[in-house]
DNA sequence: CCGTATCCATTCCGATACTG
DNA sequence: CAGTATCGGAATGGATACGG
């Protein structure tokens, strides 16, 4: 499971988990799309080591998920931002969240919600649909033969 | 990043991460969803150690997101199904999926693609919607303060 | 065929010190 | 504040041996 598996295994689901499947990189994801851009934000957010996320974001960066640009505030340091692949990193993060709220929060529990704008109040659940509007659920499909990316 | 968090953070991305946030799990729920049951069927596919893939099983039947059944067979063994909870991870593995097939798949490159029942054909881009059929972007959500789950 | 246990190398991570 | 370097302890992972 290393650079070897990333460009190596014919499955996308493998691919991903491989590049970005660990604790701090998820998080920090998580981070970034609640504005985290500076290092020092990150590092307290996370509670990780410097050394640590100093490797991540490096990694994050590389990978085309964050980019690196100057502050917007005119000092000599870094921001992270997410770039347009790591956007559509969004879903992902959601995944997460949806399946949290579900079955690791209890009734009456405290957690961080997710608002949404139209509303006001939490997101609710939500579904994957296809362009057509139907939902995908797991019995609709299954891992068929390799084939040439469109 | 341990069993505190999982159980103090008020982030329910937090707490999935630190509870299945990692290679192993994560590819242990794709095959699970591809139809792999047995022990010896996840060592072959995943290439993991036995003891890593003995240790990782058990916390995801602890967890609640696998459940340890007689083999159906007749033999004397285990067989490691989905739980109610952790076909509800389909959604998860499908957003690692979108992202890996668009941004770590080019084309005419041989991937295992994900063939929708429905057409036959691979799946194409999958939406995350509202229950009004409304569509998801990252711009129309923000964390919000602390509540207590409804 | 299943799964556990052990050994060893490698990696990860947190704390700390250090430089700009 | 931002980031790198180092050190030691813990966890991970692979190989193998072993018992059910």
């Amino acid at each position: 499971m290393n650079e070897t598996t990333r460009t190596t295994s014919p499955c996308p689901v493998a691919r991903t988990v491989d590049l970005l499947g660990d604790k701090w990189s998820l998080l920090i994801i998580r981070d970034a799309f609640d504005g985290v851009r500076r290092f020092g934000q990150f590092q307290r957010s996370l509670g990780v080591a410097k050394n640590i996320l100093s490797i991540r974001l490096r990694t994050l960066v590389d990978a085309g998920v964050l980019s690196s640009e100057p502050a917007s505030d005119g000092s000599s340091y870094r921001e992270y931002v997410l770039t347009d692949r790591g956007r559509e990193l969004f879903d992902l993060i959601i995944s997460l969240r949806q399946w949290g709220e579900h079955h690791t929060v209890v009734r009456g529990e405290q957690y961080a919600p997710l608002i949404d704008h139209a509303t006001g109040e939490p997101l609710g659940r939500l579904t994957y649909v296809r362009p057509d509007g139907s939902p995908v659920r797991a019995d609709d499909t299954h891992v068929g033969d390799l084939r040439p990316m469109a």
